[in-house]
DNA sequence: TCTGGGGTCCTAGGACCC
DNA sequence: TCTGGGGTCCTAGGACCC
């Protein structure tokens, strides 16, 4: 190999939707265009917080988790729409085929935003050529606008996209990183959130470019290993790779909610458990996955927020899995205090293909169902470890099939159907 | 009148084992 | 007598992102 023939870099786009739901009700109704709009939740309920919004309502103040009545507060004009997150999502798999047809590197972030990587596309033009085709295209075919960044790493792509709003494109390269990067505010920094900010602020770090000249061994003292990796992007270093595969490597599958009113009542409570862990059912099922582990999460009033969580000795699926576990930490942690908002969450999530025969999930369910209640509860012990519907066991009454909580009751009743 | 819901990654302490 | 050192797993909380 000659010496002039060094590795070549790479090239690096991130794209990412320009107020994407908003955009995406600007196309399917114009006459919205030029109009502040908001994306809220339902103002009826107190999640009316705004999600999105369009850059003529930003204009004016308004900003994502606002509650709508500060929003409307600021922009008296302002048009709140739920959203309709069927129309996003056809919309975001419509713009990231057009991706994948110009390189099967493509990496989504998230429903609005991805990384590609065009190194080896040459032949269809210069990347800016690229990004300007593709910025056209998606604008053309679905009138939503985006921004692009070109640069030679995830982070300073993704730096670059925010940059130039909206419809901006621009190119980032490492050598001019000390006159573009280094003079912004250290909070505008990718990974860099409030807490981080103002970390970094006490010990005279005001600026990307402080960051990136600061003793690494002080930043470690300050940030653990998170100092050295934002030191080194800070510097424009960034090996990660664009993964396409990493869309499937989920790791947790949750549903939360806040309720309509903070409450202590039972039947309340365990509605919406049933509701959540339907949810969770659902979507594991769609993508035929199990989980060994589940954890619940109770904010209160004041929204303390606490989670509570059960490793288990196998994977488990359906709903009546779920909700018996996250049932069972919800009885042994509430403090009884009213409740602002549940979640349940399924973690160390697997596709079942990979699972093999740990999914042994069937054999509880036969036994309840032929009523024999107690070899139910020792196959449950089994799968979930001792203590798990111990109390029922426990019962002084041992030949009282009788369990001691509601929901215990229901969860069997359930079964004997 | 406040502040959603979906995630990922990291840290830190305690239990347990050798 | 007066207390090791490392590794792994589990749990809870926090920071961050969209």
């Amino acid at each position: 190999m000659e010496i002039s023939e060094r590795k070549k870099g790479r090239v690096i786009f991130h794209i990412d939707m320009n107020c994407f739901y908003a955009s995406v009700e600007m196309a399917y109704n114009p006459k919205l265009k030029g109009k502040p709009l908001a994306i809220a939740g339902n103002p009826e309920e107190r999640k009316g917080i705004i999600v999105t919004s369009s850059y003529e309502a930003r204009a004016k103040g308004v900003k994502t988790t606002m509650p709508i009545w500060q929003a409307r507060k600021l922009c008296p004009e302002l048009i709140v729409m739920r959203p309709n997150f069927d129309r996003y999502r056809q919309a975001s798999k419509e713009i990231f085929k057009m991706l994948s047809d110009i390189t099967p590197y493509v990496q989504p972030v998230s429903i609005d935003e991805g990384y590609m990587d065009v190194t080896e596309t040459e032949y269809l033009g210069t990347p800016l050529e690229i990004a300007q085709n593709l910025q056209q295209q998606i604008l053309a075919e679905l009138d939503i606008p985006c921004s692009i960044g070109i640069a030679p790493n995830k982070f300073l792509a993704k730096m670059a996209s925010d940059m130039k709003k909206p419809l901006g494109i621009t190119i980032l390269r490492k050598r001019e990183i000390s006159k573009i990067l280094w003079p912004l505010e250290v909070g505008e920094m990718y990974g860099v959130g409030k807490k981080t900010a103002e970390k970094l602020n006490s010990i005279q770090i005001q600026t990307i470019g402080d960051l990136a000249n600061k003793d690494v061994y002080e930043l470690k003292q300050l940030l653990g290993i998170n100092g050295e990796r934002l030191k080194s992007r800070a510097n424009g270093t960034d090996k990660r790779p664009v993964d396409p595969d990493a869309v499937y490597e989920f790791k947790s599958i949750g549903s939360s909610q806040t309720l309509p009113s903070d409450t202590t009542d039972w039947d309340e409570l365990s509605k919406l458990m049933n509701q959540l862990a339907d949810n969770v059912e659902r979507r594991m099922k769609r993508k035929e996955a199990a989980g060994r582990s589940v954890q619940i999460m109770i904010r209160y009033h004041d929204r303390k927020t606490v989670t509570r969580s059960k490793k288990l000795q196998s994977y488990i699926h359906s709903k009546s899995d779920i909700l018996l576990i996250a049932m069972e930490l919800l009885e042994k942690h509430w403090n009884n205090n009213p409740i602002r908002l549940l979640g349940i969450t399924v973690q160390d999530v697997e596709e079942k293909r990979n699972l093999g025969q740990q999914l042994d999930i069937f054999t509880f369910e036969k036994e309840a169902k032929k009523e024999n209640l107690y070899s139910a509860i020792d196959i449950l012990s089994e799968k979930y470890g001792k203590n798990t519907f111990k109390q029922l066991k426990d019962t002084d009454n041992k030949d009282s099939d009788q369990p001691r909580t509601s929901f215990q009751k229901d969860f069997l009743d359930d079964y004997k159907r």
